[in-house]
DNA sequence: GAATAATACGAACGATCGTGCTAACTTGTC
DNA sequence: GACAAGTTAGCACGATCGTTCGTATTATTC
């Protein structure tokens, strides 16, 4: 699963339980935090007050700002990954693996699996405000998510499984372009038909690459 | 131009002629101070160093934070409206009406009109950090927005620039939906290449929708 | 030219921000 | 059981946040 692979934390020397669940449970509400209010939410004072830690209690398992914004990055790809890509790779086919994706996407903005849609669409908002590190790494992510859509659909064209002149890249720009819009759409307008939309427009794409 | 129309600013007594220079020198770099940092970034502090005034003098324009973000709003709605909407209103037919949106857009993007993209894109990500007479102004506009794009498509489908079984709605969601994949790709990737896929991408849909 | 109201500034407020320091406690290891 | 290391809290720091107040300086009107 090339490009999700998690970044190694700078501190691994940590062996004692309790500091390994306080650190567990900081993590998980950031992510949350993150997707309600963005990466400038996530206020060491704030996460304090959410978790029931002192500031430097909280403070002392990260060392910066930006190291816990790390973490909170790597435990959301650890998350994305396990409830959105791995799923998809039961499938044999490569199309049907393209297929799974968009729809495993759009049910992790479904379930949901964050209260704030989709993690990396909250946090890379604010990607020009954030230290260097974070926002290189928010655009390596972003990077291998497409990158993750175009090897797929340039597999299922490999595998005669889309039209010999249809651009795999094209395509996943187009089919990207509709989970991004659902994710927005649906945060907006709480309505559900965003998603019905979504997976109208992804189904009749795809069908329109195959058969051409 | 229905949904655009400027809320009237609460305080209108203003007669004075540097009052008014100055409150449009403040907006003006409040708006593209937006589009870089978010509506959370629009901080008091930061406007008054960036303008050169003192805090306090600034902040007498606006009366509150909420004040200031709103103003700030409206002032790129009109920015938005005669740089985008207004200019596609010389097409005659619906359907060129339609196309010129998009590519109205994807020039804003382009040009850019504001430094960071999208002014809407920008502000509406913390949408859920800001208070509720801003969010709700927000998801107006956004709202507002669609529904131009989808009374455009239905205009062209009752004009029989569209085929019958076309609905006018899912067109304007899937355009919708790469004009932001184009916003969002074109910042996160320096390259030019993200908005002649879109552009690429609405042409084959809008292709599609006619001759189906 | 005087009166009036708009405009701008400086200082200060309480709150919160990220960040250090010190000291107390727990846990795991020998 | 001792000892080292990990964990947490308390306290305080400088900076910045939005906001208020008093005051001086303008621009417009009579």
């Amino acid at each position: 699963m090339e490009g999700f692979e998690p970044k190694l934390s700078v501190l691994d020397k940590r062996t004692r339980s309790d500091g390994q669940r306080s650190r567990a449970a900081i993590l998980d509400t950031a992510v949350r935090l993150v997707t309600v209010e963005g990466l400038r939410g996530l206020s060491i004072g704030r996460l304090a007050e959410e978790t029931g830690m002192s500031k430097s209690g909280l403070y002392a398992h990260f060392g910066s700002k930006e190291e816990l914004q790390l973490a909170t990055i790597e435990t959301a790809v650890g998350i994305f990954r396990s409830e959105v890509i791995d799923p998809t790779n039961a499938h044999s086919s490569p199309l049907a693996r393209l297929e799974a994706l968009c729809e495993s996407f759009l049910s992790y903005i479904e379930r949901p699996v964050f209260p704030g849609g989709c993690f990396f669409a909250s946090a890379q908002r604010e990607a020009a405000v954030v230290d260097a590190r974070v926002r290189d790494r928010l655009t390596d992510l972003h990077g291998s998510w497409l990158t993750l859509m175009e090897r797929r659909a340039q597999q299922a064209q490999e595998a005669g499984e889309l039209a010999a002149d249809e651009d795999p890249q094209q395509l996943a720009f187009e089919l990207e372009a509709m989970l991004k819009m659902a994710n927005s759409a649906y945060l907006m307008q709480r309505k559900p038909e965003a998603l019905e939309r979504a997976r109208r427009g992804i189904e009749r794409r795809l069908k329109l690459a195959t058969t051409k």
